[in-house]
DNA sequence: CACGTGACAACTC
DNA sequence: AGAGTTGCCACGT
């Protein structure tokens, strides 16, 4: 089915795919999505969330970098409006502007769905 | 705490 | 068919 095709589909593609699966009220950073998708560097969640179009399905506004930061993105306008959808989730943020990943952190799609797209073996996601 | 480095893919002309 | 341009990081020292 198409899921299969996903293992065929274009690195951007597929990273939209992890994105999709951030549940509501969850985080996750741009080297986990990475990590999950493999093959993949940081840099290049980056660079794909950057050419989703305004009105995609993918929730791109629950990816933050690694410091549990908003990036400012070029305009600046952009990461407002993704913490107002942040907060607007329940997302909390601290006097610093940064979000508690230990608290929303994502721990990962799970291991049915990443198997079914061929995301496997999925990196250990800091078990901590 | 701040700076510099390392590193890729997709789109358009 | 090829080349150039554009784009929301992470890590170590």
């Amino acid at each position: 089915m198409d899921d299969e095709s996903l293992v065929n589909a274009p690195v951007q593609k597929r990273i939209y795919a992890v994105v999709r699966q951030i549940p509501p009220g969850r985080v996750a950073t741009y080297g986990q999505i990475a990590a999950i998708v493999g093959g993949c560097t940081a840099r290049m969640v980056g660079y794909a969330l950057a050419a989703l179009p305004p009105e995609t399905d993918v929730p791109w506004q629950r990816v933050i970098n690694r410091q549990g930061k908003i990036s400012p993105r070029g305009a600046g306008d952009g990461s407002l409006r993704q913490r107002l959808l942040l907060e607007a989730e329940g997302i909390a943020f601290d006097q610093a502007h940064r979000v508690d990943l230990g608290r929303f952190g994502w721990q990962g799609p799970d291991w049915a769905w990443a198997a079914r797209h061929g995301f496997v073996p999925v990196p250990a996601p800091d078990n901590r």
